[in-house]
DNA sequence: GCCCAGGTGTTTC
DNA sequence: GAAACACATGGG
């Protein structure tokens, strides 16, 4: 892609942001307490609607299982029940113990630690070897748990930049991410209300088969 | 009843 | 590689 439709890709993304946001105002993602509950979720969100995330975690929170010594205390089989509100609660209660397992051998279970690395990239392969946890839910770690500069793409981001004409329906992850973080600087407070806005866009208008494109605040680009 | 939800890993061509 | 499949609850 060369610099002019970089540059144009940038401002047209910061007018849907600015729409958005106009639309919606400040988000305060991600939804959760602590660092270690922003893991949680993103792994138990997976491609599960969030109130049910919302259950389970109020489950772990009355089990105590919302840090990670709390839940290194919880069988697995323990877990799975406690989260099951969640869904594929058997996977998730193996991925949760997975990223345990992890943090307890490499930072001898400090989220400090973890965190403390001043190598994104890094950080980054590093999640991403952790079975359970794809480029997603990596991000997701990172942008809301860690404060860095990861974009975020989802199942929304997907189908509204596809609608627009923007990127092809089978764009990769990466694909879909570099087409945002090739064009906007890199910041974490932008990009946490970046997706934060694009996930409510989409549950509210751009939902698989029922887009409400008439009402959305990005009918303008249309 | 059917559709949908803030994906990921494994198996199989 | 890229399809196809497994994983599962709860709201609309």
């Amino acid at each position: 892609m060369n610099r002019a439709s970089k540059a144009s890709n940038g401002a047209l993304l910061m007018e849907y942001y600015n729409a958005l946001f106009e639309r919606f105002g400040p988000q305060m993602w991600w939804p959760a307490r602590t660092r270690f509950e922003v893991i949680v979720g993103a792994i138990l969100t997976q491609n599960t609607n969030w109130g049910n995330v919302e259950r389970a975690v109020r489950a772990l929170r009355g089990a105590g299982g919302l840090t990670p010594k709390g839940m290194n205390a919880l069988s697995v089989e323990a877990l799975a029940e406690l989260i099951r509100p969640s869904g594929y609660f058997n996977v998730k209660a193996r991925r949760l113990k997975n990223f345990l397992t992890h943090l307890n051998a490499m930072h001898g279970g400090s989220l400090n630690r973890l965190f403390g690395s001043n190598n994104q990239e890094r950080l980054r392969t590093e999640l991403l070897s952790i079975n359970g946890i794809g480029p997603e839910t990596a991000d997701s770690i990172l942008l809301y748990a860690g404060g860095r500069a990861e974009f975020v793409v989802d199942a929304y981001t997907r189908r509204i930049l596809s609608r627009h004409g923007l990127i092809e329906e089978t764009s990769t992850y990466g694909e879909l991410k570099e087409f945002f973080t090739s064009a906007l600087a890199p910041d974490a407070a932008l990009f946490n209300e970046y997706h934060a806005l694009i996930v409510v866009t989409g549950k509210e208008y751009c939902r698989p088969r029922a887009q409400k494109c008439e009402e959305c605040p990005l009918k303008l680009f249309l």
